[in-house]
DNA sequence: TAAAACCATATAGTCACTATAAGGTCAATA
DNA sequence: TATTGACCTTATAGTGACTATATGGTTTTA
């Protein structure tokens, strides 16, 4: 199978498979005479393992560290527990932090309405004047 | 003032005011004859503008835009509360795109403990078998 | 046979900084 | 006086995860 072939049956672009392949995550394919990459079935199984991975936002840096898991079939799993408790940990903070976000941006919403003059944009002047409680 | 006073009265680094100004979003100050940048209050309050954009998480394009607005007060504002509708709508999605994020982590991370072997491992195998809810 | 679709590499751009290198300026101290 | 330290300058590269572009070779289809 050839990479847009591979790129198409995983749902990535195949400038992605390749950059995938410059940065570890997926093993370099054997080459036809033609220089054109050849992929297996494998290939398949690793790219949706990352594209998985990706869905669920763990980072490119994480899912090297989960593949280095892999080949240590014998070890005890809690690392991997380990890494997906920290990653919930970050989604539950930015989850929390956006919510205040839209808190303040609701909030300086409510200081304006459509039919003032710039000058006297109530949104405008909430974002000029200090009195923001960071 | 200085660069380093300004910086430090608003809370950047030195080098984040050169960014800024380079990017056209902090006017060029006055240079003593050393070379060095002079700034005044003026700065001060484009630059502490520009801080609370940023903390609200408004991207350097859109603070760029209502710094436009600025200079026209005498235009009707509903330009700036759509700015701020889309932003809102934007940080909404993204909350509700990462609490689906956690219930599908929560659920993956219930399918394993930490005492099996990598090889047993629920969360490897939930990242590895396509049985995903997208 | 020619066009369309595919493949290859290399390089630059995105966003908002942050880090590093290499050097000039200034005030206070040894 | 020399030097230390804190400041300032510019230029360039790195971050993360792609995405876009340029340029050219190969294969498939009409």
């Amino acid at each position: 199978m050839r990479i847009g072939q591979l790129a198409r049956s995983v749902g990535v672009d195949t400038q992605t498979v390749r950059f995938y392949e410059r940065e570890g995550l997926l093993p370099p394919p054997d080459r036809q005479d033609n220089g054109y990459r050849v992929y297996t079935e494998r290939h398949v199984e690793r790219l949706a393992f990352i594209r998985r991975c990706r869905i669920l936002e763990l980072s490119l840096a994480e899912i090297h560290e989960l593949q280095r898991y892999q080949t240590a079939p014998h070890q005890p799993c809690r690392a991997i527990n380990t890494l997906l408790d920290d990653h919930i940990t970050h989604v539950r903070s930015r989850i929390t932090d956006l919510q205040v976000l839209e808190k303040q941006l609701v909030s300086l919403r409510a200081s304006c309405n459509d039919d003032r003059e710039i000058e006297a944009c109530g949104v405008l002047d909430g974002l000029s004047e200090g009195n923001m409680q960071q």
